[in-house]
DNA sequence: GCCGTTTTCGGCCCGACTGTTTTCAGTCG
């Protein structure tokens, strides 16, 4: 059992305690364990109860119940109160727009525990003899099963990366010196995965009872001599495809996709009288093999540079490949600076000190704080005269600390009638602003897009945050219209962030592609909230390597003057 | 259930928005 898993029950625990109306003071007390748990480095079943002890927010008594876990594998309080619902009702709970109090009311007068149930209840137009139900709150309900629904099969790609690492290390040990490499939509970068497939290289059918017997399937899908399928725990299917050492660059190809990419591909073979499938290039009129254990000799024998796997979406990169090598897309070493994160003075983990010297641990020559403004009262946002404060700490510390420059910024507010949550003049005193839209989600596209323009249109805003505001597999984006705020970006010379967070990674792909041609500089940052949370940056990379981005591209490739030297405050 | 020490109990981030109300409850961040 692994941290996850441990903060699994543990939130879990919160949620179930919620819906019997426990103490709120308790139930929030078994959540932070769980956030607490879920980042910690270490793992905490092995752990005693001192270790434990140590670790923010766990007590005598949570340190019992992870001992308890450790030793049982399960949990008596959570298997009691698990008892008392039926096991679908944690589900309802992941809905948007409906919390503790709908599901407990849904459950206690209506019996209403799936779902199923739900909807149908929905349908029925039962759902309005509840106080505080109505028309257009069924409604939202329906909308949110169905967008469940449609999310329920897909997986965020970073997750699926971690899943693919742990099963790799497995089989590895399983089968010494299997020669593994995970394919399809996760070697593309893509945001979301709906299956993971792994290619094994010249291995022996060992690695294929490995993999059926790996602890953490939950059922085996398929099994044959050289491809095997099965359901991990969590729902993602996996699949293993055994193919000859010849093969393995056609196997690579053609399991990495995308669909549209490989079609395009085989038609320009069949143009050239060859054929491509898994096993390799093949002439057409012979059958003689021309190619197929490496990828680049595939590209190559078709006319074309080697195209990086996260451009393989049909998206030019075949007649783009056609015309010579591409570019230097980004990397993560080219980053030479973070530019968002989040501190103890708001709702980060870490202080300045500590952010700092993570972010010279990981290579950085400059960081910007970033810390929240006071619309965020929840986050304790700072007004102007702790953002100045706050600000005037970030630069003595920085001139303190070797090795990285500090800059001192915030993450402010665009309150929703699109005026910055700070005073212009407080927001001049700051070396970076990003402006973000935390509230009032769901105005009409008009008014979220003119409050959008009227942010950019504040002189001392540097780069837009997240800006469409989407959540992978559980919220939309905002209304805003990205084409217009493009524009204006463009014009006025502010940048657009690629948001690394692994659900948000927010630009998109193609939105960030269409910011790059229209000339908007862009931002990759980490939104960092602990000093381990610089490793989302990877996630961020990997959007703007889909978005054909080069270093060229990205303000925080540059060293600090030349970056400085780009941000709006300093070009007007 | 955790935490702190002006401890051994009493406090524990709170404002905006929505849909349902007619003064508020629930959700979100």
């Amino acid at each position: 059992m692994d941290n996850l898993a441990v903060a699994r029950v543990l939130a879990e625990t919160a949620d179930l305690l919620a819906l019997k109306e426990a103490n709120p003071f308790k139930i929030r007390a078994y959540r932070a364990a769980a956030e607490t748990i879920a980042n910690c480095p270490e793992q905490v079943i092995a752990m005693d109860d001192d270790q434990l002890l140590e670790l923010p927010g766990i007590g005598r008594d949570l340190a019992g119940r992870v001992r308890e876990l450790a030793t049982q594998g399960h949990m008596a309080i959570h298997r009691e109160l698990a008892a008392e619902f039926p096991p679908t009702i944690l589900e309802l709970l992941h809905l948007q727009g409906v919390g503790v109090k709908t599901v407990a009311s849904l459950y206690t007068q209506l019996g209403i525990g799936s779902l199923d149930a739900l909807e149908q209840a929905a349908k029925e137009g039962r759902l309005a003899t509840l106080r505080g139900m109505g028309e257009k709150k069924t409604q939202l309900i329906l909308k949110a099963i169905d967008e469940r629904r449609r999310h329920a099969s897909r997986h965020l790609m970073p997750d699926v990366a971690d899943t693919a690492t742990t099963l790799l290390a497995a089989l590895e040990e399983a089968v010494p010196g299997v020669d593994l490499t995970p394919v399809g939509s996760l070697r593309r970068g893509v945001d979301t995965c709906g299956d993971l497939d792994i290619i094994a290289v010249g291995g022996s059918p060992a690695v294929m009872d490995a993999f059926t017997q790996y602890r953490l399937v939950e059922r085996v899908l398929g099994q044959g001599e050289t491809k095997a399928s099965v359901l991990l725990w969590g729902g993602l299917q996996t699949d293993l495809r055994l193919v000859p050492a010849e093969s393995r660059g056609a196997a690579f190809q053609y399991f990495t996709g995308s669909k549209a990419h490989n079609i395009a591909l085989r038609d320009r073979a069949i143009a050239r009288g060859l054929t491509l499938n898994e096993y390799g290039l093949f002439n057409r009129e012979s059958g003689a093999r021309v190619c197929g254990e490496d990828e680049a000799g595939i590209y190559d024998a078709l006319g074309l540079a080697f195209i990086p796997p996260e451009l393989r979406e049909f998206r030019g990169e075949i007649e783009a490949a056609a015309d010579g090598p591409f570019p230097h897309l980004i990397e993560r070493a080219d980053l030479k600076g973070d530019l968002h994160c989040h501190t103890t003075a708001t709702d980060g983990r870490d202080d300045i000190e500590t952010m700092a010297t993570a972010a010279r641990d990981a290579g950085f020559e400059y960081l910007a704080i970033t810390d929240h403004s006071q619309a965020l009262a929840m986050a304790n946002g700072l007004d102007e005269r702790r953002a100045l404060e706050h600000a005037r700490r970030i630069r003595e510390i920085g001139a303190s600390v070797d090795g990285i420059t500090l800059l001192a910024g915030i993450e402010c507010d665009i309150r929703p009638d699109g005026t910055m949550d700070l005073a212009d003049d407080c927001l001049a005193e700051l070396d970076l602003v990003i402006a973000s839209i935390h509230s009032a989600f769901n105005q009409e596209p008009a008014q979220i897009t003119d409050r959008m323009l009227r942010a950019i249109g504040c002189p001392w805003v540097d780069v837009i945050g997240h800006p469409t505001g989407r959540l992978l597999l559980r919220r939309e984006p905002y209304g805003v219209n990205v084409e217009q705020v493009i524009r204006a970006a463009a014009d006025a010379g502010v940048a657009l962030e690629i948001n690394s967070q692994v659900d948000r990674r927010d630009l998109s792909d193609t939105h960030a592609r269409l910011a790059r041609d229209r000339g908007v500089k862009i931002t990759i940052a980490s939104d960092a909230h602990s000093c381990r949370g610089f490793g989302v940056l990877r996630w961020g990379v990997l959007t703007a390597r889909r978005a054909w981005l080069t270093p060229a591209d990205v303000l925080n490739c540059r060293p600090l003057e030349e970056f400085q030297a780009g941000l709006r405050r300093h070009k007007e």
